[in-house]
DNA sequence: TAGGCCATCTGGTCCT
DNA sequence: AGGACCAGATGGCCTA
């Protein structure tokens, strides 16, 4: 059974059937010679004493079994075809699995490089709100407030390591004021600059 | 040698 | 009707 499709030639979809045991009983039906596919020896012989309804349903038989054959050979080559059509879809799919595979250490320094972006926005957020809180309660001590929190969150590595973004004009930044807003831009870029890059590797290297 | 992995075959089902 | 998709079965190969 196993053997039957070997021989496909799989790109051209023309089988050469392989001769099994179970094709042979098949065959013995569908490819014999007619005459003697139903247990009756061919004997022309006796076609005289044959009568019309005998031939008539010699006929139809013959004509049966030519169907049958046709029908056996039209599954079969359904199925190869199918077959083939399979081993097509499994080879495109593993083919696409593996090009999955390989762009995803890109796919995943790209989110880890996005995450390390979303996180310097949080936290130079985090600080620009914190040093305007507490210049209104004490002017001139934000710059105790730029202090980064020791251990408060997942980066407070990022925060130590970032701990010389409190640049001076960070410091004298006055929060409050409308000028404040224009050193957001400023605030995050010198942040970026200095930390962002060794988030980056750092998370690369995850 | 058992067990895991992989490729292929196969029949059923759904969709066009 | 024929193709795509899916899940189960099967057999070959490799490894601990």
């Amino acid at each position: 059974m196993e053997s039957v499709y070997l021989d496909i030639d799989s790109s051209s979809c023309d089988y050469s059937f392989t001769h099994t045991d179970d094709e042979d009983s098949h065959s013995s039906i569908h490819a014999a010679s007619p005459a003697s596919s139903f247990g009756k020896p061919a004997s022309p012989a006796n076609s005289l004493q044959d009568t019309a309804a005998d031939l008539q349903q010699k006929k139809k038989r013959r004509g049966r079994a030519r169907n049958e054959a046709t029908v056996h050979v039209m599954k079969k080559n359904r199925r190869l075809k199918a077959n083939d059509r399979e081993r097509n879809r499994m080879h495109n799919l593993n083919d696409a699995l593996d090009t999955l595979r390989s762009v995803l250490p890109t796919l995943r320094f790209a989110h880890n490089y996005i995450w390390a972006l979303s996180e310097t926005i949080r936290i130079a957020d985090q600080r620009q709100k914190k040093s305007r809180d507490t210049s209104k309660v004490l002017p001139g001590l934000s710059c105790i407030a730029d202090a980064p929190s020791p251990g408060s969150d997942a980066c407070s590595w990022v925060s130590s390591a970032s701990s010389s973004a409190s640049s001076p004009s960070y410091c004298t930044s006055n929060p409050g004021s409308p000028a404040a807003m224009d050193d957001y831009g400023f605030i995050f870029l010198g942040y970026y600059s200095t930390h962002c890059f060794h988030m980056i590797l750092y998370f690369y290297c995850i």
